[in-house]
RNA sequence: GCCGCCGUAGCUCAGCGGGUAGAGCGCCGGCCUCGUAAGCCGGUGGCCGCGGGUUCAAAUCCCGCCGGCGGCUCCA
């Protein structure tokens, strides 16, 4: 619990074959028990299955309904339900041309995604159903959705509900007020975040380290006002593309609408004055606050918000330069990523390709295109291609993050445009004196400010690395006498740009120590007689590690040592363990 | 925005087959002055999200709005 070192999330992958089999008698079970439910595809992924029914008619399922489903489904298991396939078709009951494969189960038809293996050897014995929805695949249909877990013992399903149980201890949502770091109000608006004091120290450690990395690409860092003109929007494409997104406002008869991208004011940078080719790349960034008015149940605490700040950056460069920026970006990509310790399989990282519609050349497009491959595939990292998925402007790497409950975010993102520079007609003077138009990334490494802190909030469970700290340590007296010195301790370890504060309260040690431990401050640094008569401290890290009777000195060197490399873990502690 | 669920003290929650509110933590005060994960006692605290309706009477039932949660869709 409160002692615990930050360890990374553990995500539960659930058996994907045991899911495909209940998913596939919960639509037997549906037929039987809830007719008016018409079964018409089902998915499982390593959170578990989803089924979509169409509603021929009468009331929504109910919980309850969606419960006896379940308790149908694992009866017809156990009195011996046969499973047979019967192949992969165009899907007749949709008609959307979607590929799926078919079975029967005890006779009655049900579908599942094509390719999923269905566990033929052990039984469905424990289903929960999650949640009942609607899916919307398209503006006018509507299918029920039922979204559930399965398992082949009640030990499996428990186990599972436990994890279910601590995850949401590590919900971002429930540490941030916990930790006081950030809060929501009804009178401020959904999806706007008022930042308390903690919170906006990680804000600003995180900052800092973008700008270090950003000052190693080469990035300059500018500022542009938060409104523009609608002008601005209408030449930028945003006003025709991204209007339903934005905030507008008629101002004594002039349109103005509140930015929900930066790239329209750094292209007004680049186009302030002629370029030469001398003087590519330009690069520039800006931790710029965005509004995007996302619709209402789409917000999702730090994870999905209206306003929040990128670490973006815009690089201006000639199609020769484009590769080796890609190549560096990445490259701090993965050093930011080392500092918070995700492994592989909590990241993923996707290359789109270009899309249907498209503007510029094919040419152009398969030059990015192989750019974002081959930088990828040099920095040896895996990822995935998604045919088609890229931005109508250009294609583009993403990188996916987990928080604790399994789902996916987007964070890290590049994009090449083809699109922007055109737009604004931008160019730049070639050595032959022509005109040639730049080609513009669009860069961003955390992503957004408020979804990496959400997914590092998760990942540590609150117990963040001592550099991201908002409270370093903690100075307890042990003794009333000891209170002049835990209060200079304090103050020697701020005077050195820690923080750090004594707590004085008249409460017992014991309460003090529980306190700091529960808040996730990394170091407790307990002091008594003994250590005011040596000047020394006891050091107690996380996980119920001590070091007693260190010199204040020495404490502060492997304490410096420790946030200045960003340590993942408590380095000070350990240097100063005896050996 | 769509489907379902939810909204009681600063926080977590009880009360909800109608009779105007409770607990723990926190906060405040007192005692204790403490060597390692919640010391003891007392007090404070609520327009029961907001508005309307039903009723002799609404936290409790109904409607609308606001906000939140789980999905869908979309994205950093």
């Amino acid at each position: 619990m409160g002692g615990d070192p930050a360890s990374p999330a553990e995500f539960v992958a659930l058996d994907q074959g045991i899911n495909a089999r209940a998913a596939l008698l919960i639509q037997a079970a549906a037929r039987k028990v809830l007719p008016r439910l018409e079964p018409v595809g089902c998915s499982v992924d390593d959170r578990g299955f989803k089924c979509d029914f169409s509603l021929k008619e009468g009331e929504w399922p109910t919980e309850a309904e969606g419960e006896a489903l379940g308790r149908e489904a694992v009866s017809m298991e156990l009195s011996g339900a046969s499973i047979r396939y019967s192949g992969e078709s165009e899907d007749e009951v949709l008609q959307l041309l979607e590929h799926t494969a078919t079975y029967e189960v005890n006779g009655v038809k049900a579908f599942l995604e094509p390719g999923a293996k269905v566990e033929d050897g052990r039984k469905v014995k424990a289903v929960k159903i999650l949640n009942i929805s609607a899916h919307n695949p398209t503006a006018e249909m509507r299918f029920v959705r039922i979204i559930g877990v399965a398992f082949d013992s009640d030990e499996g399903l428990r186990k599972y509900l436990t994890w279910l149980s601590e995850a949401e201890k590590r919900d971002h949502r429930v540490l941030g007020q916990k930790l006081d770091l950030f809060s929501f109000h009804e009178e401020v608006g959904p999806g706007l975040v008022i930042y308390h004091p903690k919170g906006q120290v990680i804000r600003e450690e995180l900052i800092a380290l973008i700008r270090e990395v950003n000052k190693r690409l080469g990035y300059e860092e500018v500022y542009t006002p938060h409104v523009f003109r609608s002008t601005l929007w209408k030449i930028s494409g945003h006003y025709r593309l991204y209007r339903d997104k934005m905030v507008l406002a008629k101002i004594e008869g002039e349109e103005y609408g509140i930015k929900p991208m930066n790239c329209p004011g750094h292209i007004l940078i680049y186009k302030s004055k002629s370029r030469s080719y001398r003087d590519l790349p330009i690069k520039l960034s800006e931790f710029g606050t965005v509004y995007r008015w996302e619709k209402r149940g789409e917000l999702y605490g730090l994870l999905r918000v209206r306003g929040f700040t990128q670490d973006d950056g815009h690089a201006f460069l000639r199609e020769d330069q484009v590769k080796d920026e890609i190549k560096a970006i990445l490259k701090e990509i993965m050093y930011v990523l080392s500092l918070f310790g995700f492994k592989d399989e909590e990241i993923r990282v996707y290359l789109s390709t270009r899309p249907e519609e498209y503007i510029g050349t094919e040419e152009m497009w398969d030059k990015a295109t192989e750019a974002l491959r081959s930088a990828i595939e040099e920095l040896g990292m895996r990822y995935e291609v998604k045919e088609g998925e890229g931005a109508f402007y250009g294609p583009k790497i993403d990188v996916h993050f987990r928080d604790s409950l399994g789902r996916w975010w987007q964070c890290s993102t590049i994009q090449v445009d083809f699109a922007l520079p055109e737009r604004f007609g931008l160019e730049y003077v070639e050595s032959d004196g022509s005109k040639k138009r730049p080609v513009m990334i669009h860069r961003a490494i955390l992503g957004s400010v408020e979804r990496f802190m959400a997914i590092i909030i998760e990942e540590f469970a609150g117990k963040l690395p001592t550099w991201l700290s908002p409270t370093q340590a903690v100075v307890i007296p042990v003794k009333t006498a000891a209170r002049e010195y835990a209060e200079e301790v304090a103050r020697k370890l701020s005077e050195e740009g820690f923080r750090a504060v004594a707590d004085l309260g008249d409460e017992t040690p014991s309460k003090k120590i529980r306190r700091a431990y529960d808040e996730g401050v990394p170091y407790i640094l307990l002091v008594g007689p003994r250590e005011a008569a040596e000047g020394s401290v006891t050091v107690r890290g996380r996980g119920n590690v001590q070091v007693k009777n260190v010199p204040l000195g020495k404490f502060i060197e492997a304490l410096r040592d420790e946030v200045s490399s960003r340590s993942l873990k408590q380095a000070a502690i350990e240097a100063l363990k005896p050996s």
